[in-house]
DNA sequence: TTAATTCAGGCAATCGATTGACAAACCCTG
DNA sequence: CAGGGTTTGTCAATCGATTGCCTGAATTAA
């Protein structure tokens, strides 16, 4: 169906290596010889197959991207740096979506290590993804995680300091009166959610608030989790007079059911989370969040891969961090301190 | 570096092609056979070359996508919906974004084609696409067009009844009284712009409106794009009291405008346009939009592309059409029936 | 016991591009 | 005009999996 080199040859009046030292641009052909090859692609509307290429080299110019959901305001932009950046150096990307579960990222990376991907990033469900990936780290197989690292697995990432992201937003929450601060959290499987839950800890303590662990609700990070767990926070007997949740989505999930119970943000309640959600805020400059300059990560994260690819760099993993942004807008009021008051 | 069949067949102690069988799980391997050669598989950690399997089979199993960018709230979730209904058929997508550009697109699909995917669904950036679409539908080649057709491209597509969703939307700005009512359009060069313009101009006519092309802002696209249109029609003598965005990016860089010049949505101009802004509506149900059913869509285009790879149809072009959901909220106010009282 | 039938499994060719070894033709200089 | 060096191009092997064709063994029926 398709022409290939042979074809072009004949048609060239050619041996087939000629056309193959035109089409990689190699010395050793004369100006007549190349001429008469290219008439003769052009007139076969020829394409020299990758797949054989690929196969003779070793090299399918492919890089796998597995992320939970690419229609995720967060993971939409990662996906898109990793893109711009792949395609630089004349890489493609084969792209999947995880859904956060886990059975599917471990078929999707067998699948991407038989398409013989040259190298993989990936944002794992969470830490229980580490059997799978621990078999590409001891092959050495080109790997970098981002947005979330994996507990004792030693290979290159991408991350936010979500320690210290985490802890200047709660320590907002609680500069701006708040000392009941409910936390919508994950259900306790991802770094990024440890260390979130690490930075509201610390920011309660420098505030001299105690641990409460019935402000934590776990639950899954979704829409439909955030807004599960914020109608717990509304049942409480004591309310929580702010939220911090752990995302754009179950911020997005609290906010529904926050309206449901026709409260007014932010003066019944505020809500701090994290991840901006574009363009949102140019419409409603509502959520007080922290901004993950998610581009910049995933660009950096495909140079890393790149030259783990080429062997640039030594075996030892490296974990790049990223500062987040505070982004103060409308979602979070300020208690006035009336505690004391209240005692007297 | 990595195993190959051969190895496995060695270490099973059986020939090649009986490990190959197994692989495949054809008929014809004894239950011994097969155990022995599942644990070589196991202890090799061996993964089945798809591209030595794509060279001899010619399939490669893998689905070409281009969008202008995935990061975009349309975008995404139209990539999302292609991957779903792939992944059940066992395809791969190869992701490009080609940011409307037409130099990056036809770059893109040469490469798709040399990375031999099976069919290709693309939203073409304009008209002018169809130089580089016509060699593929003249080679037969499966390819669906989403979001947008091209003109005198004789290929499938899938797309929003375009027509009737304006019409609608514009219809219903007329309702609320609004007779001068802008219009953020595209330059004019894809299927998806012209149709809203017919829409557009239908629900003016009905609405006994003369059409007046001053109140066409033909733009890029992009959120600068409507910014730029809003500031014209902010600067216009006889301001409208209405603007129809032709999308969700231009409707938000109107906001912007709006918002910079310190006029009230919706008291002091009203906003309608296409595309729901994913999540958003729930922070703030504020923009009145059509709304597209993009993963329905998304899923609908890739159905036909599988349909096209296997030959299932017969080569006549098939056209989609899906109709938009006029969602009313907060952006458009009413305006009294003022005219006839000045007049008198 | 023998022939017919079935079935496991091996050999070798193939997909399309690449590459090292090598041959032929060319140029130049002495 | 002969011989060394260079350019240009050919041949054959290779990457890894698949498959049609066959062989040899096992099972069953007569």
């Amino acid at each position: 169906m398709a022409a290939t080199v042979r074809d072009v040859a004949r048609l060239a009046g050619v041996s087939a290596m000629t056309v193959s030292r035109v089409i990689n641009d190699r010395p050793g052909v004369s100006a007549d010889a190349r001429a008469k090859i290219e008439a003769a692609i052009a007139q076969l509307d020829y394409a020299p197959s990758k797949i054989a290429s690929s196969l003779i080299r070793s090299k399918s110019e492919l890089v796998g991207v597995i992320v939970p959901d690419v229609s995720n305001p967060f993971f939409g932009p990662v996906v898109r740096g990793i893109e711009a950046r792949a395609r630089r150096e004349g890489y493609r990307l084969l792209l999947c979506n995880s859904e956060s579960d886990l059975r599917l990222e471990r078929d999707y990376i067998a699948d991407l290590v038989s398409h013989r991907v040259e190298g993989l990033i990936i944002a794992p469900a969470s830490d229980r993804s580490r059997s799978h990936l621990e078999r590409l780290v001891a092959k050495n197989f080109p790997l970098v995680l981002i947005d979330r690292y994996v507990r004792g697995l030693a290979c290159d990432s991408v991350a936010l300091d979500n320690v210290a992201a985490a802890q200047s937003l709660v320590s907002h929450l609680t500069s701006m009166g708040h000392r009941r601060i409910a936390f919508i959290a994950d259900a306790g499987q991802t770094s990024t959610g440890d260390e979130r839950m690490e930075g509201y800890q610390r920011a309660l303590a420098a505030a001299g608030i105690p641990f409460n662990p019935d402000l934590v609700f776990r639950t899954s990070t979704d829409q439909i989790g955030g807004y599960r767990a914020a109608q717990l926070v509304l049942s409480m007997e004591q309310r929580p007079t702010a939220v911090f949740a752990i995302n754009n989505m179950t911020a997005i999930g609290a906010v529904q059911a926050f309206r449901e119970a026709e409260l007014r943000l932010p003066e019944d309640i505020s809500l701090a989370c994290f991840d901006d959600v574009p363009h949102l805020a140019i419409i409603a400059p509502f959520l007080t969040v922290i901004d993950q300059p998610a581009e910049q990560m995933a660009g950096a994260a495909t140079s890393m891969l790149l030259e783990r690819i080429r062997h640039e760099v030594s075996d030892k993993p490296r974990a790049a961090k990223f500062p987040g942004q505070l982004v103060l807008r409308a979602s979070v009021a300020k208690i006035p301190s009336a505690p004391s008051k209240d005692l007297a």
